[in-house]
Parts: structure tokens; C-alpha cells; sequence
DNA sequence: GTCTATACTGTGATAGAC
DNA sequence: GTCTATCACAGTATAGAC
């Protein structure tokens, strides 16, 4: 693993646990074993080190989000698995998005991020009739969010459990947006 | 309202907006139109201010979670609607537990309420038979407190809204915890 | 590619005038 | 009770040696 990678995978832990405005390039250099200068020659700024670290989840979400374009929702099974396989395989980012995202609206790479989250829910704003289903929608986002990062509290994060955390988590975001994916397919 | 009410509550929005250590006294002092001295008359520390913004919701808490000690639960639908008008009333605070809590461990009045959320999690953990179980009490809790802040994603805030949100979360959660409450009460 | 040294800014906190 | 002035320290970032 190159030090950028390591660098850029310290940071997304630590941002993720600490926040982004909490966590110092210094801590970021001592966890890697480096200096703070050698962190800034392979990322020009701090702000530069956080789009590393959390660029390729926005793309990836970009393309999940995909298929709710136009407000249409033509399988929502498929949606709903594909929404889940990205909440496993980018947990820490999501968890920043989701935790950090309001907080940090001044930070061009973020305000990505909180377009697309904004774009998620206005989706299901609009095709919800009722408060409580608008509200499902957020403790669904919301809760996953915590749960794929409260590693401490519960043990997710074992290989082997991955596959029952998956089949888990799309039944329990299923239940709770029924009300909604089964009037749009 | 006293300038240290004023502040209290000004504090305890932003470390809550922003992260702890991302607010500054300076930050919450402007906001307050006084002097960053005079934000450290009242309070004399940083940490002290966090103590007198979130010490009143722990005591709440613990005072709600008491129904739980010994691992027996009475009356599950009281106790649901307790923790509610609890999340509903320190929505702000809440949030700082769950968000901010496992990076704030160091700080001491943090810690007595990551005592409380580990006392229960460790209580729903025990009483679930299933890792979707687990799941589900995870989703409701840490999905609850993202509805409850996420105030410009959806209008939770309107003090019409304030019975229906009320009656609708209490619907949530109780299905979301049904397999744990029923065998309980 | 990594380091030391340095500049500059902002932080939490203290002392003392009013 | 609020202010200005000041402190020691940590923050990001730059310059230059190796």
C-alpha cells in the first residue's frame, strides 16, 4: 500500500470518527508514521486530503442515485439492494455524509455529497403521502448510517457477518419503505 | 432570558450543528454579541459550558432509562413514549450523544451519557434473539436522532407538527422494537 | 519523497481595567 | 458583568535542505 492510500485511509477514518473540523493533520501524520509536512506534499491542503478520501463514494453514489432520476422507481428490489451494498462497502463516507454533511456546506466536496443526499430525499418527499412516511425514510437513511459505524456497540463488522448484516439490513429498510416503493413498483 | 441561559442555549445548538470541537468560543461568543471573556466568566471552561448545555438531557435519560435496570420491562408502550417525549425535548442533545459521543470519549460529561446509550444498547442486545434484531433497535435509535436534526431536510420543527411527529415516531419505533417489547411487556 | 524550520492564524484561558 | 490585552499552544500551510 503506496502512503498516499494509507494516507488517504487514516483520514477517511478519522474524519469519520473525530470529524472532519476535529481532526488535525498532525494526528492524521502520527498515525501514519510520517510528518505533517509529508502529508501535505501528497495532498496540497486538508481540504484536498477529504476529496480524496471521500470522492469515489460520491461518484459511486451518483450512480446508485441513477435509477430516481425522472421520480420514476422501475425495481425497487433491485434499488433498495444495490442502495444497501453501497452503505456496506462505503460506511465511513456515508457516516460522513450524514453526520457532517449539514455542518460542512462550505466545503465544495461535501456540498457533492449533500446533493445528492438532498436529491435522495426530496425523491422520497415527493412520493410519500404522509408525514410518518417521510419520516421512515429518514430513520431508514439515518439508521443505517449508524449502525455501520457504531462498530463499538455492535459487531458488524466481521467478515463473517457481512452477509447477514446485508440480508438483514434489506429486509428492515424494505419494511420500512414499503409504504412507498410498492406504489412505485 | 440571561446572558448565561442565552449562551447555554446558543452553545449547545452549535456544538450540536457543528461538532464540539469544531465550535469555538469565539464563534458562540459573537453569536451572543458579548466578548469571548465574557463567555468564559460564566463558564469557566469550554468543557464546562458542554456540561451545563447537555447536563440537564443525561439526567432526563437517566431518569428514563430506570424502568430498565434489572433487564425487565413493564410497560413497553410507556416506555416507548417516554423515550420519545425525551428524544422529542433534547433533540439537539441526542444528537450530540449519538453523533458525537464515541469521539468525545476523553471528555468526562460525555462519557456519563455513553454510559447511558452502552446501558441501553446492552439491554436491547441481551433481550434480541437475532443480529436483525440488534439491527433494528440500532436503526431506530440512531434514525431517530438524524429525523429529529435533520431540520432542513423536513419540517419537523412546526409546532403543528409537533403531535403528529410525536405519534408517528412512537408508531415507528414500535414496530421497529416489536420483536424485542412484546416478549418483554 | 520526506524531513526541519518557519510564518501566520486561531484556539482556550488568564489578568486586570472599568 | 463585560471588556481589552496578553499568554502559550496548536492549527494549516510554505520554503528549502537532503
Amino acid at each position: 500500500m503506496s502512503t498516499q492510500d494509507e494516507l488517504r485511509t487514516i483520514a477517511l477514518a478519522e474524519f469519520a470518527a473525530a470529524g472532519y473540523g476535529a481532526t488535525s493533520l498532525q494526528r492524521i501524520a502520527e498515525l501514519a508514521g510520517v510528518s505533517k509536512s509529508s502529508v501535505l506534499y501528497h495532498f496540497s491542503s486538508k481540504e484536498n486530503l477529504l476529496e480524496a478520501a471521500i470522492g469515489p463514494a460520491i461518484d459511486r453514489m451518483r450512480a446508485v442515485l441513477d435509477p430516481l432520476r425522472g421520480g420514476g422507481l422501475q425495481d425497487s428490489r433491485a434499488f433498495l439492494e444495490g442502495f444497501v451494498d453501497f452503505l456496506l462497502q462505503y460506511r465511513l463516507e456515508v457516516n460522513m455524509f450524514i453526520n457532517q454533511g449539514p455542518s460542512l456546506v462550505d466545503v465544495p466536496v461535501i456540498e457533492r455529497a449533500n446533493d445528492l443526499v438532498r436529491q435522495l430525499a426530496e425523491f422520497f418527499a415527493v412520493n410519500s403521502d404522509s408525514l410518518e412516511e417521510k419520516m421512515r425514510f429518514g430513520i431508514a437513511l439515518g439508521g443505517a448510517a449508524y449502525m455501520l459505524c457504531s462498530v463499538q456497540t455492535f459487531d458488524l463488522q466481521q467478515a463473517e457477518n457481512i452477509d447477514e448484516t446485508r440480508a438483514a439490513l434489506v429486509t428492515i429498510l424494505s419494511d420500512l419503505l414499503a409504504p412507498v416503493t410498492t406504489t412505485l413498483g
